[in-house]
DNA sequence: TTGTAAGCGTTATCAC
DNA sequence: GTGATAACGCTTACAA
């Protein structure tokens, strides 16, 4: 009759029994395969495979300090916004061998405490923070673990946090700088939500610095700020119209924002670009399939993720990395952009 | 001059000598406050606030052989589709005291292998897995360590595993019903691809057997095969109309080819729905904000992510749970959707 | 109500 | 190249 063999999982120490070898000597033969004599490293192989062995994480994390995992904290799991990015993260890590953790707090700075906290108590060997702004325990436990960490999506201004993001408010500028280039005066914004997202705060801030330094004009009642949805950007594109006097152009916080904006158009029956012209942050890529007439700045949120996670696998291997990388964006015109229709403009000649 | 407290983490015996109690009393107080003398776990607490001590996951996971975490492995994170489920999960779950390990494997069955071994390893407490079609040795490892694990999105068709879903094909019976009842009997189809994806393949054998029963034509050019992305609708709805003779009506695999159909037929001008009828099955919730002229069949995705992690937590805590869970599905119109044009349906009266 | 001490399954430091 | 064995930091009988 045969031993209950089944009832708990297999342990090292099973292994080492069904090979002939000591627990050391499995435990090397896992890890630093090379460190043993061909021979026993299969005779280990082989009782892994038939006792069916799989190593108890939480035993190597305790004794080995270290969990090969890596956590990121991101606002929204929700939309598509940072799904790129946390791909590409994953991707990255997996080849490093490392695991990637994720946890979502709805843009609410308290449960960014919690689940920083619970992701420290499992034991990250790094962490992955979305935006520069975090509530002052967040950066209080990432200290007293002497937890290496990046912030992603927006420079660090004070340069005292290793960041690796987009300058947001120079992506700004430029946009803005290419809509007044055509001629473009009368803006409106349908913006992110910028409590505690400065890089909404950044986008908007760029804005109106491009256009008060041009003349543009922007009135309060043409900035609305919505979440970052379909439907909001519809609404949005509502309220910043209803008003007597059409902007001749929309900048919106992001492409989900704009592509709700011009489908409100089109139900609307607005020409875009030709009656009013839309223009966002390419955040997410759906603009690049849905856009006549929706000129972008891209942003490479796939790349964000590949040198996040790089910068932490560096600093995990002990190299030094640069504590502050900028990756630049670029403008996307999609052929269709229009000048301002001509009777606004003759208002100004 | 100080000891150098921070050089590494505070740990129990700290805390517990910091409170002149044991450590099983430190313990006790942070899992089991009520155990304790109101005493003394104030001075506990006290000690933990000032040592600002962070259990050891690892440590409490080898002692107590749970780890309070559930892992899921998902198809994609590079779409929104499963957005919604995954973030109910990870909310119920986190109140219960859980945390959730994502992974996804992007549709290669030898990943998915991979990250559920991985998180087998890590000890998660449960598993969710997305569809009911895995490699079979994802089943072995599940099974050999007695892992409580779910199904989700579909039902397993041999009542074998544990699941909560969607009857996939039953929904696509449905809608395609919906549209022979208006009249409707040219039918395109733009699916998502089928490989792997049981969802995918119920979805079209649920319209194939819905025509073949009520006389509705589906050649096969007119059945394409799509990826779920906006740009893929589009093309789909490219390549199922361009031939000579169009359909009356176009079924989407999910509600983002839908709307990238429906946005290529803004493109080149074709009236939704007085042309062409656009249906598909709501996964995202994306269609309530952007559909004039689209009706779906909704699949409640939030209350999947609900009712997953209950039915994990509530096995968890050694209770009986009902081993499979159909979620039901609900037919959407949204006001505008219309008949076949006259002249397509005058050619069967 | 609190303390003592034996594990939990690895890794890592030594010898051999 | 391999084997003993002492950590790793916590939980949990069992004792007091």
């Amino acid at each position: 009759m045969k031993e209950n063999q089944t009832r708990k999982s297999a342990t090292l120490a099973d292994v080492a029994r069904l090979a002939k070898v000591s627990t050391a000597t499995v435990s090397r033969a896992l890890t630093l395969p090379h460190k043993v004599k061909p021979l026993t490293l299969s005779r280990v192989e082989h009782a892994v495979q038939t006792l069916g062995y799989v190593t108890h994480g939480a035993a190597r994390a305790l004794a080995s300090r270290r969990t090969r995992t890596i956590g990121a904290v991101i606002p929204t799991l929700d939309n598509a916004i940072f799904a790129n990015t946390t791909h590409a993260l994953q991707k990255t890590l997996d080849e490093a061998g490392y695991t990637l953790l994720l946890a979502s707090h709805e843009f609410d700075p308290e449960v960014e405490v919690r689940v920083t906290r619970a992701f420290i108590e499992r034991g990250i060997d790094g962490l992955v923070l979305l935006g520069t702004s975090h509530h002052p325990s967040v950066f209080r436990m990432i200290e007293g673990h002497h937890l290496p960490y990046v912030l992603t999506w927006a420079l660090d201004p004070n340069g005292t946090h290793p960041c690796v993001g987009f300058d947001n408010r120079a992506a700004a500028i430029r946009l803005a700088g290419y809509l007044l280039d055509l001629g473009h005066r009368e803006f409106a914004m349908i913006s992110g939500i910028t409590a505690n997202n400065e890089r909404a705060r950044e986008r908007m801030a760029g804005v109106r610095q491009a256009l008060a330094a041009r003349g543009g004009r922007l009135p309060a009642k043409r900035v609305v700020e919505k979440p970052f949805t379909l439907g909001a950007g519809r609404e949005g594109l509502r309220e910043v119209t209803d008003e007597a006097g059409m902007p001749t152009c929309v900048i919106c916080g992001n492409d989900v924002l704009a592509i709700g904006a011009i489908a409100e158009c089109n139900a609307r029956g607005i020409a875009v670009p030709q009656q009013i012209s839309i223009t966002g942050f390419d955040d997410m890529e759906i603009a690049s399939l849905m856009t006549p007439g929706l000129t972008t700045v891209h942003f490479p949120t796939a790349e964000l993720g590949v040198y996040a996670a790089n910068h932490l696998l560096e600093r995990l291997a002990g190299r030094n990395v640069e504590p502050r990388r900028e990756l630049p964006v670029e403008l996307v015109v999609r052929g269709t952009t229009a000048p301002p229709p001509a009777q606004r403009e003759s208002g100004r000649t």
